[in-house]
This record gives C-alpha cells, sequence and structure tokens, in this order.
DNA sequence: AACATTACTGACCAAACGGTCAAGTTTTTT
DNA sequence: AAAAAACTTGACCGTTTGGTCAGTAATGTT
C-alpha cells in the first residue's frame, strides 16, 4: 500500500509540474506573445528555476505546442454542444451559452489561439484543415438541413459558424478593450449574463429563430 | 521653381522612405508579433540596409508605435460612417459595410491591433481611453434613443457595438483560419459579398431592422 | 566652387536569449 | 541498506537581438 501511494505520488509529481508550468506558459504566451515569452518569465511565473522548466520539456516549442492543443481540445468537447439533434434554436444557443462559458473561464487559452491564427497557424496548421473542418462542415450540412426544412432563414451556415466564434470570443481576446470601455472595471457577473443574452437573441432573432 | 522641386523631393524622400518601412513593418509585425519581429526582418522586407531603417526610426518600438496608430486613425475615420442622423438601419448598414471593406483592405493593421489589445493595449491605452471610449459613448447613446423610439429592438448598445466589431474583424484576424476552411483558398469576390451580406443580414435583423 | 545638410551603410557591441550540463538531492525500487 | 531512477539547480555557452557609430556619398544652399 505504501508502494501504491508513494508510486501514485511520483506520477502525481510530474503531472502536477507540467500543470504549474503549462498554467504559467499559457498566461506568458497569450501577455506577451509566442516570441516575447521568455522561458526565464515563464518559469518566474510558474515559482521554479529555468533549468528545472527545461527538464519538463525539451524547448519553449514544446510548451507552446501543448498549450495550443489544450486550449483546442477544449473547445472542441465545447463543440460537441453544438448538438445537432435539438434543432436549431437549442442547439445554437446551448452552443453560444458554452462559448461564452469558455471566454470567460479561459481567457488566456483563447487569447493564444488568437495570436496563433493570426500568424498563420504554424503549430496547428494539421488541427484546423482535420479535426477543425470536418466539424464545421458536418455542422454547416446541418444548418442547411433546417434551412431547407424551413425551420431557419437561409442564412450561409459558415458565416453563421464565424460570427458565433467571432462574437463569442471577442469577449476573451479583446477583454482589456471592453474594460476599458466599462471604466477599467471587469465585468460584473450581470454584465456577463448581459452579454450572453445580448449575442443570443442578436444571432438567434438575425436567422429567424425566437429567443427561448 | 528648381529649388522649390527640390525641396519637395527632399521632403518627398524622408516621408516616402518612412512609408516603405512602414508599411513593411506592418506585415511583419501581424505576422511575427511585436517581438518576434526584428528589425533586420523590417529592412529586409522594405529591401533596405538595417542601419537605415534605424536612421529614419530610433527604436523598434517607435516604428511599432506609428503602425497602431496608423491603423487607428483609418478606423476612426470609418467609424464616422456610423452617421447616427441616417437612421439605424442605414447608419448600422453603411459601417459594416465601411467595416468589412477595411478586414479586407488592411487585413495586416487589423492584426497588428488585435495582438496590441490582446497583451493589454501598452501602446494604445491613452486612445482607448480618449477617443475610442469617447466615440463609442456617444454611438451608444444614439442608439438607446433609437430603441426608446421604438425604430428597433431593445438591444444594449454596447454588446451591438462589439458585435460589429468582432464579427468584421474576424475576417481580417483569423483570415487564415478562414482560408484553411475554404479549401485554402482566399475569398473571391463572390464571397466577400456573401459575407458582408450575411453580416448584414444578421445583425440588422436580430436588432428588428428589415435589411435594405 | 565651397559649404552644409541630409542620406546611407558596414562593422561593431553589450544585453538577453534558449538551451545545456555537471553535480547535487530526493525518492523509489531491489 | 544499497543501488537506481527521478528530480533539482547554479553556472555556463553560443547565438541573436536592438541599437550605435564613424566614415562616406549624395543632395541642397550660398
Amino acid at each position: 500500500m505504501k508502494n501504491n501511494t508513494v508510486s501514485f505520488q511520483k506520477f502525481a509529481k510530474r503531472s502536477q509540474n507540467q500543470k504549474i508550468i503549462l498554467d504559467a506558459a499559457e498566461k506568458v504566451f497569450a501577455e506577451a506573445g509566442f516570441a516575447g515569452a521568455t522561458t526565464q518569465l515563464i518559469a518566474d511565473v510558474a515559482n521554479l528555476p529555468k533549468a528545472n522548466v527545461h527538464y519538463y520539456f525539451k524547448t519553449k516549442q514544446d510548451i507552446y505546442r501543448q498549450v495550443v492543443y489544450n486550449i483546442f481540445d477544449i473547445w472542441m468537447e465545447a463543440a460537441s454542444a453544438f448538438d445537432t439533434e435539438l434543432g436549431p434554436r437549442e442547439a445554437l444557443s446551448r452552443y453560444i451559452d458554452k462559448k461564452m462559458d469558455l471566454a470567460r473561464s479561459h481567457p488566456y487559452g483563447s487569447k493564444v489561439w488568437a495570436s496563433e491564427i493570426i500568424q498563420g497557424a504554424p503549430i496547428i496548421q494539421d488541427y484546423l484543415e482535420g479535426q477543425l473542418k470536418e466539424w464545421s462542415k458536418d455542422r454547416s450540412k446541418h444548418i442547411q438541413e433546417w434551412i431547407d426544412n424551413g425551420e431557419m432563414d437561409a442564412i450561409d451556415p459558415e458565416h453563421l459558424l464565424y460570427m458565433i466564434w467571432s462574437t463569442t470570443q471577442h469577449y476573451a481576446d479583446f477583454a482589456h478593450q471592453i474594460e476599458t470601455l466599462n471604466s477599467g472595471e471587469p465585468f460584473s457577473e450581470a454584465q456577463w449574463q448581459t452579454a450572453k443574452l445580448s449575442v443570443k437573441t442578436i444571432i438567434l432573432k438575425g436567422v429567424g429563430l425566437s429567443p427561448t
């Protein structure tokens, strides 16, 4: 039993330290960009000596890659909230809700993702061409079916998806600008609710669906 | 007369070379971020020796500052397309059109701006608190009046503005992602028209206005 | 033609960077 | 208890970076 506990702790220590480093790196990459993020700064934020960071991750690129993969995975998991069997109103509504929640809970990841795409997706390109393309093609097909069935307005499905992505992620990526226009204060709970409701109201009505 | 011509050429040369450098820098900053943009690379893209770049701009920060100011000025000029005297439908419609045109014509500037905000607006903060805040407060007030007059739905004006900003700029900032989902091809003229129309249709209908 | 100003550039430098490594400590296994 | 494996870290290194500078060329002024 002691052996088991110790063995567990051994594994725990490795992944636990990796998580500390990845969390620190996510923040640093978001605030400084890939090139501006120094391994020294990541180490400082993680409260570890720089050499220790390099013990767990061979290169800065490796850390970055992991951070980007992580946020992509979280987003793809949320994408399953876009359940086409629920019908257009409920599927879109839940997906927007989920994306707004992620913008609030994972602002750093969203920023890292945005910078990665802005700079041409040097790391995540394969995922874009694979999982993301597959997912959006599938969802576009379903949206088109809804349109053909007269369940919603004839809107190009891809542009509807882009609108959902851009609008929800804006609250993470441009949080600083929003905060500045909000008298320097971060959104309160009530303001987040208003934001969610506004986005859902406009988009749902905009495509010919009455809100829930 | 010869004097005037020569004198004109003198001034022309300075601002002409500055423009070459700023255009190159805009591209490099967009594609590599502030830290990743090396003065050497800016010089190479501008086809000038590095020392010459430093002859016209004292520091990398000075170049960056100028690039960010320029795109901000262009956007604020476009913001005057949001002419509240035209009424909600026409004012919003024209503003969205204008922003979509800028996303197409100034993709690098948009990306530099996005990165600047993502990283906390270290350079442009004063402009956010000044011109931008003033502009958006004024426009929000007018939107509220339209709502009070029953000319459009009761939507929080600020979130409507955020939706317009995020959606339009998405086509510049995430152009690489969009291109990947578009079989690696940039948007055709027809696709840009569809994009513009989709955005306008959803937003205008979403706030209770019939499209033009 | 002489002078002054502006434009240009190769060579250079201090600082900061990502990454390595040897020497140590702690933990796990036998 | 001893050997093995995993973890920790200060010191170090080659490379790249933003920026300087002295010297030259071109242009404008008198």
